[in-house]
Order: structure tokens, then sequence, then C-alpha cells
DNA sequence: CTCCTGGTTCAAGCGCACTTGAGGTCAAGG
DNA sequence: CCTTGACCTCAAGTGCGCTTGAACCAGGAG
């Protein structure tokens, strides 16, 4: 079975067949192949949603990823799209570092006892909560 | 100053007056003491909302973030507490994982040049987009 | 005294990412 | 033949997380 349909697609990847036509009606899927009329996908599909869905975690919008993933060889796309996963790279760095903190801040107050995440001890001055906003 | 007008709050937060006033009415800010009828804050109302961020980019929504900061030593809400932060580690754990896999994803693809990300080889069927979904 | 800045409330509006509903097509099964 | 079920399109609706607008107030500068 190297072709699926949306129904079956939709419950590969844990989304709503409404979810699919949804991308493809904003070009982050492209527009499937149809048979009698219906909506035919190559197996491949799958894995290119999961990356969507990765990003889309990470903070992406819909339309930064459909940047990010469309590219078709064309120069100034290609330039956006150095420029764009360029630009996300230490965003998602940082991002990756303060959920870092928020998970060793929730284990530690869940060790700690106190019961009180905003007051916890362990939680103090310099800990996650303390980064400058930029601006 | 140890005390913060909601203007400066807000601009010491990165965010607009109305989202904090926004907060306070969803419950997620305690209801800020009043002088003259204006909001002021202690200025530890930074770290509790760098925290609300943090873990608001996790992917918490505010009403779950909500159930996280508000315990005020009932058994009942600690439970919660306990119950909801337990369940949330596996999730960011999870969730960390998976965006330092897309990070790499990204900056292998920018090193390999190829510049179409989703047909990157190195993105191939080991690769983070493989894990399946839980049906 | 008047104006300006920055605050107040409340209701309505907005953008994103979908979902739902109405109305229709088609193929297989009883 | 009729029903069932999965799919189709298109428009409208939903929920979250705010933002905006209208109408009002309070304190300080000129």
């Amino acid at each position: 079975m190297r072709q699926l349909g949306i129904g079956e697609l939709a419950r590969r990847v844990g989304m709503r067949p409404s979810a699919l036509r949804y991308y493809e009606s904003v070009g982050l899927l492209p527009s499937a192949e149809r048979t009698a009329g219906r909506r035919v996908y190559p197996v491949a599909t799958v894995r290119r949603i999961a990356l969507i869905k990765m990003a889309q975690r990470a903070g992406f919008t819909l339309a930064e990823i459909r940047a990010l993933l469309d590219t078709d060889g064309d120069r100034g796309t290609t330039r956006q799209w150095r420029a764009l996963a360029e630009s996300k790279l230490p965003e998602l760095d940082r991002f990756i570092r303060q959920t870092q903190m928020l998970r060793d801040a929730v284990a530690d107050c869940l060790a700690c006892g106190c019961m009180n995440f905003d007051k916890c001890g362990l939680l103090a001055e310099d800990g996650p909560g303390t980064a400058q906003p930029r601006g």
C-alpha cells in the first residue's frame, strides 16, 4: 500500500481529514493527485506532516513552515529558505534551553514538595524566570 | 522602585498592558493592588510572567498554566498540581527531544546545501519525522 | 484652567488553525 | 433499488489569546 486515502493518512498522523484539506488549501501540502475526484497521497506525506507538526510545536506558524518547506529549486526562494532557517536556528536553541529549564524547574519543584511553583525556592533570583526581555 | 505600574511592567516583560489585564481577567495573575484605581505590581510579577511565557511556549494553555501556578496550600489543588506536573514532565521531555531533532535537522540541511528541507537526504527514513503517532 | 499622558471598564473584534454543516458524488453491499 | 460510508466543495463557525475602541478618570505641565 504505497498510496493513502485522506482518511487513512489522517489516521496515521493523528489528525482529521479536514486539517489535511486545510493544509492543502493554504499550500502547506501540495495539491494531492485525485483518483475519481478523491485525494490520493504517497506514503512519504506521512513524514512531511510529521515534520510540519514538529516545526509547529516549536513555535513556527504554518506560513513559516510553508516557507521552509517550499523551495522548488528557485534561487530566490532558496535564499529566503537559507535566511529563514538561519534566523530560526538561534531561536530554536534559545527555545530548547528555556524548555529544558522549565522541565527542570517542574521536576525540582515536584521533588522539593513545596507544591507552589511560583514561590518555589528552587526558582529563586538566578532561576529560569530571570532573563531580561529584549527591547 | 519595588512597585511597577502596568505600563512599566508591560515594557519590562515585552507585552502590552492589555495582555496583562487579560491575564488578570482569566485568573493567571492575581488581581493587582490598586492605588488611585490603578494597578500596582510588585517587581516579583516580572518573574511570574516570565515563567508563564516559558510554559506557554512549551505548549501549555493558559488554563493549564493557571492550574500549575495556583495552589494556595489547598490539599485538593495540591494533588491536582502534582498530577498535572507529573503528567506534563514526559510530555516536556518528548517535546525537548523533538525540538532538538528539528534543530539538528535544520542545521544539517543548511550544511548539506540541498536547500530542500522536505527532500533532504539527512532527513531520511530514520530521521525525526518517523515517530509513530499515538492513536 | 486646559491639555496631555497614561490609566480604568466593558464589549466587540481579530488572526490563526482548524472544525462543522450543508449539499452533493460515487462504489460497494444487502 | 436503496442504503451506507467515505469522500468532495464551499461557507460559516469555534476557541484561544489577545487587541481595539468607546467612554471615562486622575495627576502633572504649561
